[in-house]
DNA sequence: ATATTACAGACTCGTAAAGTCTTTTATTAT
DNA sequence: ATAATAAAAGACTTTACGAGTCTGTAATAT
């Protein structure tokens, strides 16, 4: 089963996240350097990374000493922001079978997904770092 | 965005469910007539049927006036149940990269997924039947 | 014996993730 | 200016798996 499971993006995205965020952002981190450190080519990570930067969450810098770094307000990027950068918005389920105006399994599927999201809005980078610092 | 979401066999499976829960089973039913009623291939429902009928949810009858019934305790069966049936019991995410012994994003995305689980597991195909006749 | 119905397995098809390669555009350093 | 650096864009390849078909076999009632 391939299906209900986040990209490997996903995963890369919530990673070099994490990245910028501890590399104190004075100087943009070049997709080289966070390529390198979850293994992965840097031309894919970059298409990761536009769709970050378009969602306004990263910020990137052209030409010598360029790179990604985090924009204002980061503190607040939570885990659903960026799942939804590169995952999409979209429910994790539709009842394509139109038996009526309203689904109750849809429903209960829906109310579920919320539970999951109301915690991974709650989520952020900054928490997490805050987290690993503490201990 | 394929990935993160639910496969179509998961929906029948849930449908199908409903379906023999609401058709009072003293007679088991053909899947003629539940593929009929959700518009898919007898042959394709019937391997989802058997995934459920290998979890023990649901009995099968080969021959004449055979087909698909629940089995006792069906009252309580839960959408997590049936979805684990369909889609496995693996986690939604998995943090490949393996750098150190406890990745906090894999922790992170764990707990978030199983809030949607624990209202998954509390929802069950019997409860549905009752808000549908009460109101 | 025959009709009916579930089960099993091999097979096709389409699509999307995952990743590569090449080119272009933007910015800085010299 | 020009060369070097780095991101962005887009076409392309590969691979895997969901979704569904087709054919045949096993089981059971009449």
């Amino acid at each position: 089963m391939k299906t209900l499971k986040y990209s490997k993006a996903t995963n890369y995205a919530l990673h070099t996240m994490l990245h910028l965020a501890l590399s104190n952002s004075t100087k943009p981190v070049g997709v080289q350097i966070l390529a390198e450190q979850q293994k992965v080519s840097p031309t894919y990570l970059s298409k990761i990374l536009t769709k970050l930067v378009k969602e306004g969450m990263v910020a990137s810098a052209s030409g010598a000493n360029g790179g990604y770094s985090l924009t204002k307000g980061w503190e607040s990027i939570s885990f659903l922001d960026i799942i939804y950068a590169i995952e999409g918005k979209s429910s994790l389920f539709d009842c394509d079978l139109n038996h009526g105006p309203e689904c109750l399994i849809q429903k209960v599927m829906l109310t579920s997904e919320e539970k999951m999201e109301e915690e991974l809005r709650q989520q952020t980078i900054a928490g997490l770092i805050a987290e690993m610092t503490t201990t």
